[in-house]
DNA sequence: AAATAAAATGTGACCGTTCACAAAAATAAT
DNA sequence: ATTATTTTTGTGAACGGTCACATTTTATTT
């Protein structure tokens, strides 16, 4: 932890080079006013130094940075895929990304957040905090001066924003269970705090009822397996007759297919379940999980497309979705059939008992 | 998009409040010497002008900063956590986090970042990269007028890092398969160029090895889930004897399971999965897994408080792993029972035989 | 009341760049 | 050879703060 070195600037460079400062500062930003020879020279004196031009001064006297700043939400596997993925364009983009992370979902945490990049001279925001309708315009208004650009929020909502259609997925979703003849279904919803788990929701319940099904509960979960786990305990516990649960994102619903699986029932055979974005993980849960593809990669892409060009016209960009069915729907069963199925599942369950005991000697 | 009002500085302040820029700075550094009446005076001008201190300009006059950067990789669940837990202990230390993603795992990629860091005069990093030890020593001694702390790295690398012991938890998994009976093992390692990967593979090697448990064969994957999956579909079709497959993190034991679920294998019947990490969802995997628990908060809050210590002492700090036994590992079984096993197999699959012909028509 | 000490405030230089302009050198035109 | 033009290089101020010191004001002591 020495610094035996005083940190070398570009007057070091121009000292040992045998030009003004000036000859210097326009190598660095390769101006063509500079002949050959000098060129060369200063090349030499800045690898001889080892000079790396400090970024704080260069953004103090530019009055701006080649930095995009990025405000994220804390852990979910959806907020890694968005900084991995927006990380990956800015750097195409010759950019930088800098990840802030918002402690809380409130207003002013995001507000702190972005002054802080402010007074950075971070002019260009990419915001993925699932903020009111209200709140980003607010955000917006206040912070005029710079760009912001919002991911998630309301397709509807007057601010730049890259958002994912509400309805199709939705729609696709809820045909696919009534054309397997589901009727009851519960809902495990997303925690009110967030728009987009209440955008959600409120589709569901429109799409829901224009086609006639009954929705016998909803219960609210905070994204993490652990509460769509007790969500649907607590749903297979009051309600008999639902044949499929509606989940809000796919950890509620992997952890929806645990809890039946330890309340013994069967996923799709007893009762249907459906995710909602698509996780890298959940084609691999047992059954796989029939759920709503988010197209992620893409909608980093126009994010930084969008807020890097400087006459992006248009308010808002709304990608569609897609329903992508696996294992975890299937057929709705008459209760006749069930009947004689519950037959065949005693024989199963007897086998199973043997099995265990012969395990277990 | 307009900038109407011209960026308000200590200057406007001073003005504003008819006193010398440097008492305003007085009073934004709360230092003592300046009286009531005129530092309320100034404090009222900074709210009327909202004004907001430029962080480029402090750091750049005091050549420091309060940042802490902290160099990741994509993806990963592990890295999310990371990423929040650091996020919070470093603000509750009134220090800022900022994030940085490594787009590879090489050696330059992070010199890069680190030399990003250092030229916006940020002088603390830590890095969450699975370098070898040799690039970690490297990049210790380029960067030594900094503090450089790794995350993960092996725990005799002579760095400033906080890790896990690598052999607590692998020794009691295979005390715990050796107690089960478990005989023929198969590995799922992590991906070659990962230091972690490799230490847990020779780890796991030499314990197997000196407890008497055969390795059939060592596949490795990338980390994925997908990867997961096909590596135990190749196990399992090249190997009919193994009993057990030790897995280098969850989510390739999660890929396992699905594949052995789609083989028709049962876990832990007929085989038994071990994973590493407990990540927040292994719990709710079917079967729950056993696992290795990387108590990540906790090297979260010891990183934090080791690089803002100036004086801490010691250069490694290695934290304790534990295994955490659900369902996923049981008695292996012997082949005898296997064959009684087997005949109820058969009912088993004749009975659900049945009840797909009921459920499809 | 004068001398002294302490507290409050102001001034100039600096951090490491870029920018607008001025000066010098090299090239082209008369 | 002289002037006009272009290219190359150098200078001073600025970006928005902090620091060390000088100066002024206020409080304390004799």
């Amino acid at each position: 932890m020495t610094d035996k070195t005083k940190k070398v600037t570009m007057h070091d460079v121009a000292k040992h080079a045998g030009v003004s400062y000036q000859t210097v500062s326009r190598v660095l930003n390769n101006s063509c006013n500079v002949s050959n020879q000098t060129r060369e020279k200063i090349e030499k004196a800045i690898t001889q130094l080892k000079y790396v031009p400090n970024v704080l001064a260069q953004q103090l006297s530019k009055q701006t940075s080649n930095y995009i700043g990025f405000i994220n939400v804390g852990y979910s596997l959806a907020s890694t895929v968005l900084s991995a993925e927006l990380n990956k364009y800015v750097l195409e983009a010759k950019y930088k990304l800098v990840i802030s992370i918002a402690n809380d979902l409130s207003l002013e945490c995001v507000d702190k957040l972005i002054l802080d990049f402010k007074s950075q001279c971070i002019d260009k925001i990419i915001i993925n905090v699932p903020l009111s309708n209200e709140d980003a315009i607010t955000l917006n208004q206040k912070h005029d001066d710079i760009r912001i650009l919002f991911l998630d929020v309301d397709p509807f909502c007057p601010v730049f924003n890259v958002t994912f259609n509400p309805s199709d997925g939705a729609v696709a979703t809820i045909k696919h269970l009534k054309d397997l003849g589901h009727k009851n279904v519960a809902l495990i919803a997303g925690p009110d705090i967030s728009i987009s788990a209440r955008i959600r929701n409120k589709v569901y319940l429109d799409v829901l009822a224009s086609n006639n099904l009954n929705v016998k509960t909803i219960v609210s979960g905070d994204w993490s397996c652990e509460s769509g786990f007790s969500a649907a305990m607590q749903i297979v516990y009051e309600h008999k007759d639902i044949t499929a649960i509606l989940v809000a994102n796919d950890q509620m619903a992997i952890g929806a297919i645990a809890a039946l699986n330890e309340r013994q029932i069967a996923v799709p055979q007893d009762i249907s379940v459906v995710g909602y974005d698509n996780t890298v993980d959940s084609a691999y849960s047992i059954p796989s999980l029939t759920t709503v593809n988010l197209n992620r990669p893409l909608q980093c892409k126009i994010a930084v497309d969008k807020i890097l060009d400087e006459n992006s016209s248009g308010m808002s960009t709304v990608l569609p979705t897609e329903l992508i069915i696996r294992k975890s729907s299937d057929k709705c069963l008459s209760s006749i059939k069930k009947d004689s199925i519950q037959t065949i599942d005693t024989i199963l369950e007897l086998s199973n008992n043997l099995k265990s005991m012969l395990l277990n000697k």
